[in-house]
DNA sequence: ATAGTATATCGTAATATTACGATATACTGT
DNA sequence: ACAGTATATCGTAATATTACGATATACTAT
């Protein structure tokens, strides 16, 4: 993403958006939404799902991860990977805050 | 962002993908925080308040209005910037729904 | 008309992201 | 031990993002 000034900002606006950078592709949106409907989190079948290569999968699952957004557990050859339940709602609740800030310029522009 | 195959992926996807990807930069979310925060949108002060270039602001705000949630209208010399409120709304409404789905998998993965 | 101010756009360097094939790693069953 | 399966990592090409100086555009006041 080119440079990012990011420590010119405060921790709270860099935390907003580390959050929706990891769901700036539609194909961890795809991967959290197959997590959050499978009762069993069969997560091989991601790349059958998806349309995208293995390797490529795992990179995306790999920054899921890495926000903390999901975890794996690894279940003989293959892997499980879940919503981290405690994470994914501090994410909601981060984004939330943003679009609950009042909006003091209901007159502004036209 | 490299090569990205939207194409694979469903619109509704894609929706929530493109709103987090724009807020996914924290000097798009200092921005949106002004522009929520001031009662005028006294809008070349954010060049002030920013630790980036005009030039960058700029893009920056290029970017937002491209996604519909702020709107620019010129006022003599400047230009006055606020959010979009329907656009706003619904982008929270967007997100909310990626967040509200219920979570199937509450004993999986330790 | 001219100078001054504000914002947008252009061009471009540095860096990040996306995607995938190839390969490495790790486990399972024989 | 060995072959097979599942997943992760490496290397890399193509493309996107970020940032900024320079310049263009647009309006205002004199």
């Amino acid at each position: 993403m080119g440079v990012t000034k990011t420590q010119n900002f405060s921790g709270a606006q860099n935390r907003v958006a580390r959050i929706a950078k990891v769901l700036g592709h539609p194909a961890r949106i795809a991967i959290l939404e197959y997590l959050i409907k499978q009762q069993v989190c069969i997560c091989g079948d991601l790349v059958d799902v998806l349309p995208l290569a293995q390797a490529t999968v795992s990179q995306h699952l790999k920054e899921l991860k890495a926000a903390g957004l999901i975890k794996g557990e690894v279940e003989g050859t293959s892997v499980c990977y879940c919503i981290n339940e405690p994470v994914w709602e501090e994410a909601r609740d981060i984004l939330l805050n943003l679009f609950n800030l009042p909006l003091s310029n209901a007159s502004c522009c036209k």
